[in-house]
RNA sequence: CGGAAUGUGGUGUAACGGCUAACAUCCCUGGUUUGGGACCAGGUGACUCCGGGUUCGAAUCCCGGCAUUCCGACCA
Protein backbone atom coordinates (compact mmCIF):
# COMPACT_ATOMS: atom_id res chain seq x y z
CA UNK A 1 0.00 0.00 0.00
CA UNK A 2 1.09 3.55 -0.71
CA UNK A 3 1.28 5.81 2.29
CA UNK A 4 0.27 8.50 -0.20
CA UNK A 5 -3.71 6.77 -0.25
CA UNK A 6 -3.61 6.14 3.30
CA UNK A 7 -5.93 8.72 4.34
CA UNK A 8 -4.69 8.42 8.25
CA UNK A 9 -2.12 10.68 9.72
CA UNK A 10 -0.16 10.70 12.52
CA UNK A 11 -0.14 13.09 15.44
CA UNK A 12 2.63 14.07 17.30
CA UNK A 13 0.55 15.02 20.71
CA UNK A 14 -1.36 12.50 22.60
CA UNK A 15 -5.42 12.84 22.63
CA UNK A 16 -6.07 14.54 26.12
CA UNK A 17 -8.71 12.08 26.50
CA UNK A 18 -6.57 8.85 26.72
CA UNK A 19 -3.91 7.69 29.24
CA UNK A 20 -3.72 4.34 28.49
CA UNK A 21 -0.07 3.44 26.27
CA UNK A 22 -2.25 1.17 23.87
CA UNK A 23 -4.63 4.01 23.41
CA UNK A 24 -2.38 7.03 22.61
CA UNK A 25 0.16 5.35 20.27
CA UNK A 26 -3.18 3.92 18.55
CA UNK A 27 -4.87 6.92 18.36
CA UNK A 28 -1.33 8.66 17.38
CA UNK A 29 -0.23 6.44 14.82
CA UNK A 30 -3.57 6.05 12.99
CA UNK A 31 -4.61 2.68 13.86
CA UNK A 32 -7.96 3.46 16.34
CA UNK A 33 -10.28 6.21 16.38
CA UNK A 34 -12.89 6.70 19.45
CA UNK A 35 -16.70 7.08 19.68
CA UNK A 36 -16.94 7.05 22.94
CA UNK A 37 -15.78 5.47 25.87
CA UNK A 38 -14.77 1.82 25.36
CA UNK A 39 -16.12 2.25 21.69
CA UNK A 40 -13.34 2.14 19.08
CA UNK A 41 -13.14 2.28 15.48
CA UNK A 42 -10.49 0.26 13.48
CA UNK A 43 -9.17 2.42 10.78
CA UNK A 44 -6.99 0.52 8.09
CA UNK A 45 -4.09 0.24 10.10
CA UNK A 46 -5.37 -1.14 13.31
CA UNK A 47 -8.13 -3.75 11.07
CA UNK A 48 -5.28 -4.88 9.55
CA UNK A 49 -3.36 -6.02 12.91
CA UNK A 50 -7.02 -7.15 14.31
CA UNK A 51 -7.79 -9.41 10.84
CA UNK A 52 -4.13 -10.87 11.09
CA UNK A 53 -5.09 -11.61 15.41
CA UNK A 54 -8.17 -13.20 14.16
CA UNK A 55 -6.88 -15.08 10.86
CA UNK A 56 -4.26 -16.15 13.75
CA UNK A 57 -7.44 -17.62 15.76
CA UNK A 58 -9.41 -19.03 13.20
CA UNK A 59 -6.23 -21.55 11.41
CA UNK A 60 -6.18 -23.16 15.38
CA UNK A 61 -10.24 -23.07 15.49
CA UNK A 62 -10.66 -24.64 12.50
CA UNK A 63 -8.72 -27.78 13.76
CA UNK A 64 -11.04 -28.21 16.40
CA UNK A 65 -14.26 -26.83 15.82
CA UNK A 66 -16.75 -25.43 12.66
CA UNK A 67 -17.01 -21.63 12.53
CA UNK A 68 -20.15 -19.97 11.72
CA UNK A 69 -21.73 -16.98 12.67
CA UNK A 70 -24.40 -15.83 15.11
CA UNK A 71 -26.03 -13.16 15.06
CA UNK A 72 -25.45 -10.18 17.54
CA UNK A 73 -29.34 -9.22 18.15
CA UNK A 74 -30.81 -12.02 20.12
CA UNK A 75 -34.90 -12.32 21.21
CA UNK A 76 -35.18 -11.94 25.21
CA UNK A 77 -36.93 -15.28 25.43
CA UNK A 78 -33.93 -16.75 25.03
CA UNK A 79 -32.57 -15.10 28.05
CA UNK A 80 -35.35 -15.71 29.70
CA UNK A 81 -35.44 -19.35 29.38
CA UNK A 82 -31.90 -19.37 31.48
CA UNK A 83 -32.93 -16.35 33.77
CA UNK A 84 -29.26 -14.62 32.96
CA UNK A 85 -31.70 -11.66 31.73
CA UNK A 86 -31.84 -11.14 35.12
CA UNK A 87 -28.39 -12.08 36.15
CA UNK A 88 -25.86 -10.54 33.74
CA UNK A 89 -25.13 -6.88 34.69
CA UNK A 90 -23.59 -6.42 31.72
CA UNK A 91 -26.40 -7.02 28.97
CA UNK A 92 -27.44 -4.05 26.31
CA UNK A 93 -31.05 -4.14 25.37
CA UNK A 94 -32.10 -2.32 22.46
CA UNK A 95 -34.69 0.40 22.59
CA UNK A 96 -37.11 2.10 19.90
CA UNK A 97 -34.86 4.73 18.74
CA UNK A 98 -37.93 7.18 18.44
CA UNK A 99 -41.54 7.87 18.31
CA UNK A 100 -42.47 6.98 15.00
CA UNK A 101 -40.76 3.34 15.31
CA UNK A 102 -42.11 3.46 18.76
CA UNK A 103 -45.42 3.42 17.30
CA UNK A 104 -44.43 0.57 14.86
CA UNK A 105 -43.25 -1.71 17.77
CA UNK A 106 -42.19 -1.87 21.07
CA UNK A 107 -39.84 -5.17 20.35
CA UNK A 108 -36.29 -5.10 21.99
CA UNK A 109 -33.53 -7.79 21.76
CA UNK A 110 -30.71 -7.89 23.72
CA UNK A 111 -27.18 -7.41 21.88
CA UNK A 112 -25.24 -10.58 22.05
CA UNK A 113 -22.60 -10.33 25.09
CA UNK A 114 -21.83 -14.35 24.96
CA UNK A 115 -23.54 -16.99 22.93
CA UNK A 116 -24.73 -20.10 25.26
CA UNK A 117 -27.72 -18.70 24.78
CA UNK A 118 -28.22 -18.98 20.98
CA UNK A 119 -25.43 -21.65 20.07
CA UNK A 120 -27.75 -24.21 22.47
CA UNK A 121 -30.53 -24.41 20.53
CA UNK A 122 -28.72 -24.76 17.32
CA UNK A 123 -26.57 -27.76 18.65
CA UNK A 124 -29.91 -29.08 19.92
CA UNK A 125 -31.95 -28.78 16.82
CA UNK A 126 -28.71 -30.19 14.53
CA UNK A 127 -27.12 -32.64 16.96
CA UNK A 128 -29.47 -35.09 18.95
CA UNK A 129 -27.68 -38.49 18.64
CA UNK A 130 -24.70 -40.19 20.19
CA UNK A 131 -23.41 -40.40 16.62
CA UNK A 132 -23.56 -36.58 16.59
CA UNK A 133 -21.32 -35.77 19.73
CA UNK A 134 -19.10 -34.56 19.99
CA UNK A 135 -19.20 -31.44 18.25
CA UNK A 136 -18.33 -27.70 18.39
CA UNK A 137 -18.76 -24.55 17.00
CA UNK A 138 -16.80 -21.29 17.16
CA UNK A 139 -17.42 -17.49 15.45
CA UNK A 140 -15.09 -14.67 15.94
CA UNK A 141 -17.73 -11.76 16.27
CA UNK A 142 -17.89 -8.19 17.82
CA UNK A 143 -19.65 -8.47 21.13
CA UNK A 144 -21.70 -5.79 23.44
CA UNK A 145 -21.23 -5.08 27.17
CA UNK A 146 -22.77 -2.56 29.17
CA UNK A 147 -19.32 -1.87 31.31
CA UNK A 148 -19.24 -0.10 34.58
CA UNK A 149 -16.49 1.23 33.54
CA UNK A 150 -14.77 1.19 30.24
CA UNK A 151 -10.98 1.49 30.64
CA UNK A 152 -7.67 1.37 29.71
CA UNK A 153 -8.43 1.68 25.83
CA UNK A 154 -8.68 -1.71 24.13
CA UNK A 155 -8.10 -3.29 27.08
CA UNK A 156 -11.89 -3.02 28.23
CA UNK A 157 -14.23 -1.81 25.74
CA UNK A 158 -18.31 -2.10 25.60
CA UNK A 159 -17.77 -3.15 22.27
CA UNK A 160 -15.09 -5.49 21.32
CA UNK A 161 -14.28 -8.53 18.98
CA UNK A 162 -14.12 -11.62 20.44
CA UNK A 163 -13.92 -15.30 19.42
CA UNK A 164 -16.65 -17.75 21.38
CA UNK A 165 -16.08 -21.37 21.11
CA UNK A 166 -18.69 -23.80 22.74
CA UNK A 167 -18.64 -27.82 22.38
CA UNK A 168 -20.76 -30.06 23.07
CA UNK A 169 -20.21 -33.88 24.59
CA UNK A 170 -21.74 -37.22 25.52
CA UNK A 171 -20.69 -36.84 29.26
CA UNK A 172 -17.79 -35.58 31.59
CA UNK A 173 -15.03 -37.48 30.55
CA UNK A 174 -15.58 -36.13 27.07
CA UNK A 175 -15.73 -32.66 27.87
CA UNK A 176 -12.54 -32.97 29.82
CA UNK A 177 -10.84 -34.63 26.69
CA UNK A 178 -11.86 -31.29 24.69
CA UNK A 179 -11.08 -28.63 27.42
CA UNK A 180 -7.38 -30.32 27.21
CA UNK A 181 -7.31 -29.93 23.47
CA UNK A 182 -9.01 -26.14 23.46
CA UNK A 183 -6.35 -25.31 26.15
CA UNK A 184 -3.27 -26.53 23.82
CA UNK A 185 -4.93 -24.70 21.16
CA UNK A 186 -4.76 -21.52 23.07
CA UNK A 187 -1.59 -21.68 24.05
CA UNK A 188 -0.53 -22.53 20.66
CA UNK A 189 -2.49 -18.99 19.41
CA UNK A 190 -0.65 -17.14 22.16
CA UNK A 191 2.82 -18.47 21.12
CA UNK A 192 1.81 -17.22 17.15
CA UNK A 193 1.03 -14.08 18.41
CA UNK A 194 3.82 -13.17 19.92
CA UNK A 195 2.91 -13.47 24.00
CA UNK A 196 3.59 -17.37 24.46
CA UNK A 197 6.75 -16.39 26.78
CA UNK A 198 4.43 -14.25 29.21
CA UNK A 199 1.10 -16.12 28.77
CA UNK A 200 0.45 -18.34 32.01
CA UNK A 201 -3.05 -20.86 32.38
CA UNK A 202 -4.56 -19.30 35.23
CA UNK A 203 -6.72 -20.87 38.29
CA UNK A 204 -9.84 -18.63 39.00
CA UNK A 205 -12.97 -18.44 39.83
CA UNK A 206 -15.96 -20.01 37.75
CA UNK A 207 -18.65 -17.26 38.40
CA UNK A 208 -21.54 -18.31 37.58
CA UNK A 209 -20.60 -21.70 35.53
CA UNK A 210 -18.95 -23.62 37.92
CA UNK A 211 -18.36 -23.95 41.73
CA UNK A 212 -14.89 -25.63 40.66
CA UNK A 213 -12.13 -23.65 39.12
CA UNK A 214 -11.98 -22.00 35.68
CA UNK A 215 -9.08 -21.76 33.86
CA UNK A 216 -7.52 -18.20 32.81
CA UNK A 217 -4.75 -17.41 30.16
CA UNK A 218 -3.18 -14.17 31.69
CA UNK A 219 -0.63 -12.22 30.25
CA UNK A 220 1.72 -10.22 32.34
CA UNK A 221 1.47 -6.80 31.76
CA UNK A 222 1.37 -3.83 33.92
CA UNK A 223 -1.67 -2.40 32.80
CA UNK A 224 -3.96 -5.29 33.13
CA UNK A 225 -6.44 -5.07 36.00
CA UNK A 226 -5.72 -8.62 37.38
CA UNK A 227 -3.28 -9.35 39.96
CA UNK A 228 -2.42 -13.33 39.59
CA UNK A 229 0.22 -15.32 41.68
CA UNK A 230 2.40 -17.00 39.79
CA UNK A 231 4.84 -19.97 39.86
CA UNK A 232 6.85 -19.67 37.16
CA UNK A 233 8.96 -23.34 37.50
CA UNK A 234 5.77 -25.29 37.65
CA UNK A 235 4.35 -22.99 35.00
CA UNK A 236 0.57 -21.94 36.97
CA UNK A 237 -0.82 -19.31 38.25
CA UNK A 238 -4.08 -18.31 40.52
CA UNK A 239 -5.78 -15.29 40.46
CA UNK A 240 -5.90 -13.26 43.56
CA UNK A 241 -9.51 -14.10 43.65
CA UNK A 242 -8.86 -17.45 44.68
CA UNK A 243 -6.19 -16.88 46.94
CA UNK A 244 -7.66 -17.69 50.12
CA UNK A 245 -6.49 -19.29 53.38
CA UNK A 246 -9.36 -21.89 52.32
CA UNK A 247 -7.99 -22.84 49.05
CA UNK A 248 -4.44 -22.79 50.26
CA UNK A 249 -5.28 -25.58 53.20
CA UNK A 250 -7.65 -27.43 50.54
CA UNK A 251 -4.70 -27.60 47.93
CA UNK A 252 -2.00 -27.95 49.98
CA UNK A 253 -0.28 -24.71 48.67
CA UNK A 254 1.90 -22.01 50.40
CA UNK A 255 0.89 -19.15 48.26
CA UNK A 256 3.63 -16.62 50.06
CA UNK A 257 5.97 -18.49 48.40
CA UNK A 258 4.52 -17.20 44.91
CA UNK A 259 5.37 -14.22 42.60
CA UNK A 260 2.85 -11.61 42.69
CA UNK A 261 2.13 -10.21 39.41
CA UNK A 262 0.13 -8.02 37.27
CA UNK A 263 -1.80 -9.95 34.11
CA UNK A 264 -4.06 -9.01 31.53
CA UNK A 265 -6.91 -11.84 30.52
CA UNK A 266 -6.13 -12.74 27.13
CA UNK A 267 -8.68 -15.64 27.25
CA UNK A 268 -10.46 -17.85 29.21
CA UNK A 269 -12.45 -21.23 29.24
CA UNK A 270 -15.12 -23.04 31.15
CA UNK A 271 -16.32 -26.45 31.81
CA UNK A 272 -20.36 -25.17 31.86
CA UNK A 273 -21.13 -29.37 32.57
CA UNK A 274 -25.04 -29.07 31.77
CA UNK A 275 -25.85 -25.69 33.09
CA UNK A 276 -27.56 -24.34 29.82
CA UNK A 277 -28.11 -28.48 28.31
CA UNK A 278 -30.69 -28.56 31.42
CA UNK A 279 -31.87 -24.91 30.80
CA UNK A 280 -33.64 -25.55 27.51
CA UNK A 281 -33.69 -29.25 28.38
CA UNK A 282 -31.21 -30.08 25.61
CA UNK A 283 -30.59 -34.06 25.63
CA UNK A 284 -29.49 -36.71 23.56
CA UNK A 285 -30.30 -40.53 22.47
CA UNK A 286 -27.56 -42.62 23.41
CA UNK A 287 -26.63 -46.01 21.85
CA UNK A 288 -29.75 -47.65 24.25
CA UNK A 289 -32.07 -44.96 22.98
CA UNK A 290 -31.99 -43.39 26.36
CA UNK A 291 -32.38 -39.64 26.77
CA UNK A 292 -28.73 -38.22 28.49
CA UNK A 293 -27.71 -34.60 29.44
CA UNK A 294 -25.34 -33.28 27.12
CA UNK A 295 -22.31 -31.66 28.30
CA UNK A 296 -20.99 -28.34 27.11
CA UNK A 297 -17.97 -25.77 27.34
CA UNK A 298 -17.11 -22.81 26.09
CA UNK A 299 -13.72 -20.91 25.73
CA UNK A 300 -13.33 -17.25 24.94
CA UNK A 301 -10.54 -15.35 23.50
CA UNK A 302 -10.34 -11.31 22.90
CA UNK A 303 -9.24 -9.87 19.41
CA UNK A 304 -9.52 -6.95 20.13
CA UNK A 305 -7.84 -6.55 23.97
CA UNK A 306 -5.06 -9.07 22.51
CA UNK A 307 -4.30 -5.74 20.48
CA UNK A 308 -3.92 -3.67 22.93
CA UNK A 309 -1.54 -6.06 25.56
CA UNK A 310 0.56 -6.26 22.75
CA UNK A 311 0.98 -2.35 22.23
CA UNK A 312 1.41 -2.04 26.15
CA UNK A 313 4.01 -4.54 26.19
CA UNK A 314 5.81 -4.31 23.06
CA UNK A 315 5.99 -0.40 22.48
CA UNK A 316 9.10 2.04 23.18
CA UNK A 317 8.92 5.77 23.30
CA UNK A 318 8.99 6.26 20.06
CA UNK A 319 5.86 4.06 18.98
CA UNK A 320 4.54 1.02 18.11
CA UNK A 321 6.74 -2.38 17.88
CA UNK A 322 4.59 -4.64 16.30
CA UNK A 323 5.45 -8.88 16.22
CA UNK A 324 6.13 -9.87 12.85
CA UNK A 325 3.23 -12.33 13.09
CA UNK A 326 0.53 -9.78 13.24
CA UNK A 327 2.25 -6.56 11.85
CA UNK A 328 -0.06 -4.61 9.64
CA UNK A 329 2.72 -4.56 7.01
CA UNK A 330 6.18 -6.64 7.02
CA UNK A 331 8.14 -3.64 5.07
CA UNK A 332 8.18 -0.10 5.83
CA UNK A 333 9.67 0.89 2.16
CA UNK A 334 11.17 4.81 2.87
CA UNK A 335 11.72 7.33 -0.27
CA UNK A 336 13.59 9.97 0.47
CA UNK A 337 13.81 11.59 -2.80
CA UNK A 338 10.44 13.61 -4.13
CA UNK A 339 12.07 14.47 -6.86
CA UNK A 340 10.03 11.29 -8.74
CA UNK A 341 12.16 10.93 -11.54
CA UNK A 342 15.19 10.76 -10.00
CA UNK A 343 17.22 7.62 -9.59
CA UNK A 344 16.69 6.38 -6.15
CA UNK A 345 12.72 7.29 -6.43
CA UNK A 346 13.03 4.93 -9.42
CA UNK A 347 14.44 2.16 -7.32
CA UNK A 348 12.17 2.58 -4.13
CA UNK A 349 9.31 2.41 -6.90
CA UNK A 350 10.87 -0.67 -8.73
CA UNK A 351 11.64 -2.06 -5.30
CA UNK A 352 7.97 -1.76 -4.48
CA UNK A 353 6.63 -3.47 -6.84
CA UNK A 354 8.79 -6.76 -6.93
CA UNK A 355 7.84 -6.97 -3.27
CA UNK A 356 4.44 -6.78 -3.49
CA UNK A 357 4.45 -8.83 -6.58
CA UNK A 358 5.81 -11.50 -4.32
CA UNK A 359 3.29 -11.07 -1.97
CA UNK A 360 5.24 -9.20 0.36
CA UNK A 361 3.25 -6.96 2.43
CA UNK A 362 4.61 -3.42 2.35
CA UNK A 363 3.89 0.04 3.58
CA UNK A 364 5.51 2.30 0.80
CA UNK A 365 6.16 6.05 2.06
CA UNK A 366 6.09 8.26 -1.18
CA UNK A 367 5.05 11.05 0.14
CA UNK A 368 6.76 14.43 0.03
CA UNK A 369 7.99 14.37 3.82
CA UNK A 370 11.02 15.39 5.00
CA UNK A 371 13.29 12.00 6.40
CA UNK A 372 12.92 13.32 9.77
CA UNK A 373 9.06 12.98 9.40
CA UNK A 374 9.46 9.49 7.63
CA UNK A 375 11.65 8.09 10.11
CA UNK A 376 9.31 9.44 13.33
CA UNK A 377 6.20 7.88 11.25
CA UNK A 378 7.74 4.79 10.96
CA UNK A 379 8.86 4.60 14.38
CA UNK A 380 5.67 5.71 15.24
CA UNK A 381 3.42 3.27 13.04
CA UNK A 382 6.07 0.35 14.48
CA UNK A 383 6.31 -2.27 11.30
CA UNK A 384 8.59 -4.53 11.76
CA UNK A 385 11.09 -4.18 8.97
CA UNK A 386 12.29 -0.37 7.39
CA UNK A 387 13.85 -0.27 4.16
CA UNK A 388 15.45 3.05 3.22
CA UNK A 389 16.14 4.00 -0.47
CA UNK A 390 17.85 6.68 -0.65
CA UNK A 391 20.73 8.57 -2.78
CA UNK A 392 22.99 7.68 0.08
CA UNK A 393 21.98 4.36 0.38
CA UNK A 394 22.73 3.44 -2.98
CA UNK A 395 25.90 4.98 -3.23
CA UNK A 396 26.67 2.63 0.02
CA UNK A 397 25.74 -0.17 -2.91
CA UNK A 398 22.10 -0.48 -2.31
CA UNK A 399 19.47 -0.46 0.29
CA UNK A 400 19.13 0.76 4.15
CA UNK A 401 17.65 -2.31 6.00
CA UNK A 402 16.50 -1.84 9.82
CA UNK A 403 14.77 -3.24 12.55
CA UNK A 404 12.34 -1.64 14.32
CA UNK A 405 13.26 -3.40 17.62
CA UNK A 406 16.52 -2.80 16.71
CA UNK A 407 18.99 0.03 16.96
CA UNK A 408 21.23 -1.20 14.18
CA UNK A 409 20.93 -0.44 10.38
CA UNK A 410 22.96 -2.34 7.67
CA UNK A 411 23.22 -1.88 4.33
CA UNK A 412 22.23 -4.47 1.73
CA UNK A 413 22.11 -4.92 -1.95
CA UNK A 414 18.35 -4.99 -3.65
CA UNK A 415 18.76 -8.58 -4.74
CA UNK A 416 19.88 -9.76 -1.48
CA UNK A 417 16.44 -8.11 0.31
CA UNK A 418 14.38 -9.56 -2.64
CA UNK A 419 15.75 -12.53 -1.85
CA UNK A 420 15.38 -12.54 1.82
CA UNK A 421 11.86 -11.82 1.84
CA UNK A 422 10.74 -14.04 -1.66
CA UNK A 423 12.19 -17.08 -0.97
CA UNK A 424 10.13 -17.62 2.46
CA UNK A 425 7.10 -18.23 0.17
C1' C B 1 -22.92 2.35 40.43
C1' G B 2 -20.03 5.62 44.52
C1' G B 3 -15.77 9.29 44.65
C1' A B 4 -12.38 12.80 42.19
C1' A B 5 -10.47 15.68 38.12
C1' U B 6 -11.13 17.87 33.41
C1' G B 7 -14.27 20.02 29.22
C1' U B 8 -11.61 26.56 24.85
C1' G B 9 -10.40 26.31 16.41
C1' G B 10 -9.31 19.47 13.50
C1' U B 11 -5.27 18.36 17.43
C1' G B 12 -2.45 20.04 21.96
C1' U B 13 -2.37 24.21 25.20
C1' A B 14 -2.97 29.74 27.14
C1' A B 15 -6.01 33.75 28.79
C1' C B 16 -6.72 38.49 36.71
C1' G B 17 -14.66 38.64 36.40
C1' G B 18 -13.15 43.57 31.70
C1' C B 19 -9.86 45.41 24.83
C1' U B 20 -11.07 41.91 18.47
C1' A B 21 -10.35 34.70 23.05
C1' A B 22 -3.77 34.02 22.45
C1' C B 23 0.14 30.35 21.03
C1' A B 24 1.80 25.85 18.71
C1' U B 25 0.51 22.17 15.42
C1' C B 26 -2.61 20.49 11.44
C1' C B 27 -4.77 22.31 6.87
C1' C B 28 -4.50 25.85 2.28
C1' U B 29 -1.09 29.47 -1.18
C1' G B 30 3.71 30.72 -2.76
C1' G B 31 8.95 30.20 -2.14
C1' U B 32 13.09 27.52 -0.25
C1' U B 33 15.04 22.80 1.68
C1' U B 34 16.00 17.22 1.48
C1' G B 35 19.18 11.17 6.30
C1' G B 36 15.77 12.11 12.37
C1' G B 37 9.14 15.37 13.22
C1' A B 38 13.24 21.75 8.19
C1' C B 39 12.67 27.15 7.08
C1' C B 40 10.32 31.97 5.31
C1' A B 41 5.87 34.80 3.95
C1' G B 42 0.66 34.86 3.75
C1' G B 43 -4.24 32.54 4.71
C1' U B 44 -8.70 29.46 6.50
C1' G B 45 -10.59 27.76 10.97
C1' A B 46 -14.02 28.80 17.98
C1' C B 47 -21.74 30.74 19.59
C1' U B 48 -15.09 28.74 25.00
C1' C B 49 -19.70 20.98 26.09
C1' C B 50 -25.29 21.92 26.99
C1' G B 51 -29.10 24.53 30.06
C1' G B 52 -30.05 27.91 33.85
C1' G B 53 -28.26 31.70 37.41
C1' U B 54 -25.09 35.84 39.72
C1' U B 55 -23.04 40.48 37.53
C1' C B 56 -22.89 46.82 34.31
C1' G B 57 -19.88 42.80 32.20
C1' A B 58 -18.72 35.42 32.43
C1' A B 59 -14.14 30.99 28.91
C1' U B 60 -13.42 32.56 34.10
C1' C B 61 -18.08 32.59 39.76
C1' C B 62 -22.69 29.45 41.28
C1' C B 63 -26.48 25.41 40.26
C1' G B 64 -28.11 21.31 37.13
C1' G B 65 -27.15 18.10 33.13
C1' C B 66 -23.93 15.59 29.65
C1' A B 67 -19.11 13.78 28.17
C1' U B 68 -14.10 11.97 29.00
C1' U B 69 -10.31 10.15 32.24
C1' C B 70 -8.61 8.23 36.88
C1' C B 71 -9.62 5.57 41.87
C1' G B 72 -13.07 2.10 43.92
C1' A B 73 -17.20 -1.43 43.51
C1' C B 74 -18.66 -4.66 39.60
C1' C B 75 -16.78 -7.88 35.69
C1' A B 76 -21.10 -14.13 31.70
Amino acid sequence: MRQSHLFTKTRKDAPKDEVSKNAILLTRAGFIHKEMAGVYTMLPLGLRVLSKIESSIRRHMDQIGNELLMTALSPKETWETTGRIETVDVLMKTLPANKVSEEKSSASYILGSTHEEMITPIAQEYTRSYKDLPVSFYQIQTKFRNEARAKSGLLRGREFRMKDLYSFHKDEDDLKTYYEIAKKSYLDIFREIGLGDDTFITLAGGGDFTKDFSHEFQTLCEAGEDTIYLDRKNNIAYNKEVVTDENAQKLGIDFTAFEQVKACEVGNIFPLNTKFSKAFDYTYTDENGDKKDVYMGCYGIGPTRLMGVIVEKYADDKGLIWPESIAPFSIHLLTLSKDKSGESYEKAEQLYKNLTDAHVEVLFDDREESAGAKFADSDLIGIPMRVVVSDKSLASGGVEIKERKSEKSEIVTIEQLLTMYTKEC
